[in-house]
DNA sequence: AATGGCTACAACCGCAGGCTG
DNA sequence: TCAGCCTGCGGTTGTAGCCAT
């Protein structure tokens, strides 16, 4: 037996909502509140949409006080910094930046973000930047002057400038709001304690997204004439099969173990995170070695029984997490 | 001016988990 | 205890608009 469909597809309309629909919602939800069945509510107000389109349409888009585009460099920040402390918890990282949505997050990372991390500039962004460069080399004669002549090595100072958006994000420490809902100093964060971002975060990882967790003591294939292997690493049988656990084989869990494999084993990968961290990342380093370049603050660190800590690049005090 | 490719973003889809009867 | 319903989440897709050629 099949799982009921949540709404009957033939009856409602799907696509862009119009001006009048979304009036409509939005009207009906300041005035009497979703109340609490969404499915119910587009018959309530006459609407030939699905409850989980409507959902989707107040939380992303109608919700009072939603930001939309334009995302300081701020915001990049603690982007990526919860990015690569809890992966594609977007809900989560939704929550720390006020009038954002998952979905708003979720996008920006895939079409701008990810891009900057792996090294590849949308070419809005590199006009962007060479007009900002432009003004700036137009702002300072002496570099106007530099960029012209170019130095010894056929590089200009235009060169030595290009935008290096990685040392950016990691000079600056990031400031996170506590989650609502989580525990600091052993107490509560406010009243208004948001329960279900409280065990999200527990479920993260047991204790919280700061806990422990078993990592397979895998040897690098061999390598071939100096060549990087394509070959998985070769792990201990119950390290693979703790892989195949479906706790663990979700990358978004363990960011820091599938950074750590892709070191290894993924040049792009690879490639991507030499050009964010703007340094050379020899291939035999794993990234628990390289790991403190991305957790400045000692956040990660191995244990004895081979247990590894997430990788958070900031305090997890600061993040509200205990 | 036409057109093909690319980008950004809105929306959809399916799944997992919590709740309830 | 369990089946069904509902919500929330994350991945994916569709498409409008922009840009380069």
């Amino acid at each position: 037996m099949g799982r009921a469909p949540c709404c009957d597809k033939a009856s409602v309309k799907k696509g862009p909502w119009s001006p009048e629909e979304d009036a409509k919602l939005k009207s009906y939800i300041e005035q009497n509140g979703t109340g609490g069945n969404w499915i119910a509510l587009p018959q309530k107000i006459g609407l030939k949409r699905c409850g989980k389109s409507c959902r989707l349409r107040w939380l992303n888009y109608l919700r009072p006080n939603i930001k939309h585009g334009g995302f300081s460099e701020e915001e990049d920040k603690i982007i990526l910094s919860l990015y690569i402390s809890i992966g594609s918890r977007w809900s989560i990282i939704a929550a720390q930046l006020p009038g954002r949505t998952d979905n708003d997050i979720k996008n920006y990372w895939n079409t701008r973000l990810k891009k900057k991390l792996f090294g590849k500039q949308s070419r809005k962004d590199q006009r962007q930047q060479q007009q900002q460069l432009m003004r700036q080399v137009t702002a300072n004669d002496g570099m106007k002057q530099e960029a012209a002549t170019g130095d010894a090595n056929g590089s200009s100072s235009m060169a030595v400038a290009t935008y290096n958006w990685h040392h950016q994000a990691m000079a600056v420490p990031v400031q996170l709001q506590p989650v609502p809902g989580t525990m600091m100093g052993g107490h509560r964060i406010g009243d208004e304690v948001d329960e279900s971002i409280r065990k999200l975060l527990y479920k993260l990882g047991g204790a919280g997204p700061f806990t422990t967790l078993p990592v397979p003591q895998c040897v690098p294939p061999p390598m071939y004439e100096g060549s990087p292997s394509l070959m998985p690493p070769l792990c201990p049988e119950d390290a693979t099969a703790l892989l195949n656990e479906g706790d663990v084989q979700d990358s978004s869990v363990l960011p820091a173990l599938e950074l750590d494999q892709s070191f290894h084993f993924n040049q792009v990968k690879l490639d991507g995170l030499e050009s964010f961290f703007g340094m050379s990342i020899d291939q035999s380093m794993r990234w628990r070695e390289v790991s403190p370049l991305v957790c400045p603050n000692n956040t990660v660190a191995s244990s004895s029984q081979g247990m590894q800590q997430y990788c958070l690049v900031d305090d997890p005090a600061n993040l509200g997490i205990k």
